[in-house]
DNA sequence: GTCTAATGTTACATATTGTAACGCTACAAT
DNA sequence: ATTGTAGCGTTACAATATGTAACATTAGAC
């Protein structure tokens, strides 16, 4: 609520991608169990996926706790969280810091469907309420 | 409307995307034009800006025209459909190619005021119109 | 024909990202 | 107590991206 500027995150490369993916799905993880997991899809070696958590951590993407002597890595933020950062940043650079045009492009594309716009709909009519609030708010306040 | 996937435009640099928007705000540009507007801010040699603009032109961001022998550069998408673009990327790759949630996520955070929720529902509304003739359209086809 | 403005070519430093060898240490089994 | 090894840290190296710019080339102006 408190709008809190967070640091933006900076990019995922590939590989970093596919490990945010699967801690997202799959919530906590060890180093090997990330390792095993790509294993199929990208083999690496364990220092490999070891500098990759460490970073993934230095960037803000990941946190750790210690259990014995091993580390489980956790997502910092939830995919949606990192996506809607991620949004804002595009929001500041292209848009001057005004979503409006941005979601108006969004909606006026091929993104969403019937359903979707529908529930879309809704939402905005409950935030209203709420943004309705903290105008009455402000309109006491002078 | 048809949904060409265009081909993920690649991220800017600080000088690219000053330069980007120099040239979305001000419309087209020489390289000297472009020099001589970031010079105040951002000193640049002149060959300095011209590799900027040139690959600036590889990424896609530019287009330009021949003039004499002077080049004229030119935005090939405006703000808004790069903006929309480095959104759906955000949307394929954190949301499973569907931006119900992210949307939902926007309009959940503080990111419009009042009035611009307005205008997004009035569009939603005029949009889902459309959606709905499209959606008879595929319920006649089989 | 020479000068010069405009573009092209090449290069280099720094940062990012993927990859991994090697090194250290605590615990387990002998 | 000794040693193997699981798990983490350190360091490095190649490839790419980005900012920066010197130097080369060329087409017109005069």
């Amino acid at each position: 609520m408190t709008n809190t500027r967070q640091p933006r995150l900076k990019n995922l490369g590939e590989v970093e991608q596919s490990v945010m993916d699967y801690i997202w799905s799959h919530g906590a993880s060890t180093a090997e169990g990330c390792r095993e997991a790509l294993a199929s899809s990208r083999p690496m070696k364990d220092s490999t996926i070891r500098t990759v958590l460490r970073r993934l951590e230095e960037k803000g993407y990941l946190t750790h706790q210690v259990d014995g002597r091993t580390f489980i890595y956790r997502a910092a933020d939830g995919r949606q969280g990192v996506a809607v950062r991620a949004v804002k940043n595009i929001i500041d650079r292209f848009c001057g810091g005004s979503a409006e045009e941005l979601l108006l492009g969004m909606v006026d594309s091929e993104v969403l469907d019937r359903k979707q716009l529908e529930r879309l709909a809704r939402r905005i009519a409950e935030r209203r309420g709420i943004e309705d609030m903290d105008q009455s708010k402000k309109e006491r306040k002078p």
